[in-house]
DNA sequence: TGTACATCAGTGAACGCGCGTTCACTGATGTAC
DNA sequence: TGTACATCAGTGAACGCGCGTTCACTGATGTAC
């Protein structure tokens, strides 16, 4: 061979690897076959010898980039670690480095359309949901508002990117059933 | 006038309440002018008759969507009209009807790469506010991992969509402090 | 009342561009004899 | 060792298409005289 024999499937990881994280950064509808592959030195004629389309290229990179998730969230051990875990994910780092981070907030809004998202998305909520298996929202001092508020959002973002229709009907009971208007001031405007 | 005086305004407001719908059921990039001036009973070439550009349309549409979903939920007066609300919010018709939701929600990733969306994101992000101000989120009997993954995804979006640096970092700041992992069991796992 | 002209919301053909996709080809290497 | 052929990852020109945008035009109505 006049590649090492491993050669094409090293191609193939690095495109995947490649349209995981511009997926993640522009969107899947952002991001064209052209730049992608010119950014890897490659032409883009030669993208179909390795996938039969980008719509094959989108499951692929999903998976890694779900897969590439799971591994580097382990399975949590003590209550150290999930704190850890959960600072980590609501990071500045974690915010402005969305090429990199959880797939589930980045493709939200795409995730919701593409049925193909469905596996992938379903395997990222089930082990985030490990890390939080046994958290509770406790009352802050200050900003509790916003804690509802960011529960609320991702709830409906979480409830139309997940598959199982189940699943979806069980986080929006789960977030209504936790926020309850504070009965102690209760200010009235226009 | 061959129309009535203020036929063209109404043609410009026709054209913005389908632009605000099909931005959120498709997203910004996944609208064309064409199919959308086609469904108004309209032919492209008109489009630029009332806006300059297809950004001056999304601005145009993101404020009215805006200034529409805060029509809807006017300042609430009591936490009875705070509760119907949540659940609105969190029931099954705003999951299944992007089109006519909260635009935070249905656009998170693209108002994120827009800076076009700032007052816009910004106005809905207040009113929610009030929605939740005195709200807590409790511990649910059950599920009560889900909220906490919700309010960590809602967090993410949420912060990369607003426009202010500060509230990016009160809202990461506020939900990292309310979700702690419970003290009481805790399994080990691989 | 009747003709000539101005107005202007909307028409529809055309533009350049980037998209996803196809395909005949290249050229470095491996194999056969 | 040397030539002839096969392999195949990647090349690069070309395709049809939908996009945002432009522009000369239409035709119904309003105004002027």
């Amino acid at each position: 061979m006049r590649y090492t024999s491993n050669h094409k499937a090293e191609t193939r990881q690095r495109i995947i690897g490649e349209a995981a994280r511009r997926f993640r950064k522009d969107g899947i509808e952002g991001t064209g076959l052209v730049p992608l592959m010119k950014a890897l030195g490659l032409t883009h004629g030669g993208f179909y010898a390795h996938f039969e389309s980008k719509d094959a290229l989108v499951q692929a990179s999903l998976d890694a980039a779900a897969e590439q998730t799971l591994a580097r969230w382990p399975a949590p051990r003590d209550d150290a670690e999930r704190r850890d875990f959960i600072a980590g994910y609501l990071s500045a780092e974690h915010r402005d480095n969305a090429s990199e981070g959880c797939p589930l907030t980045s493709l939200s809004a795409e995730l919701g359309l593409r049925d193909q998202a469905s596996a992938t998305t379903d395997m990222v909520v089930a082990r985030l949901s490990e890390y939080v298996d046994n958290c509770t929202t406790v009352a802050a001092p200050a900003d509790q508002g916003l804690v509802a508020l960011a529960a609320m959002v991702g709830a409906l973002v979480l409830s139309r990117a997940v598959a199982d229709p189940a699943m979806s009907d069980r986080i929006l009971a789960a977030v209504t059933a936790a926020i309850q208007p504070a009965a102690l001031a209760t200010a009235s405007a226009a």
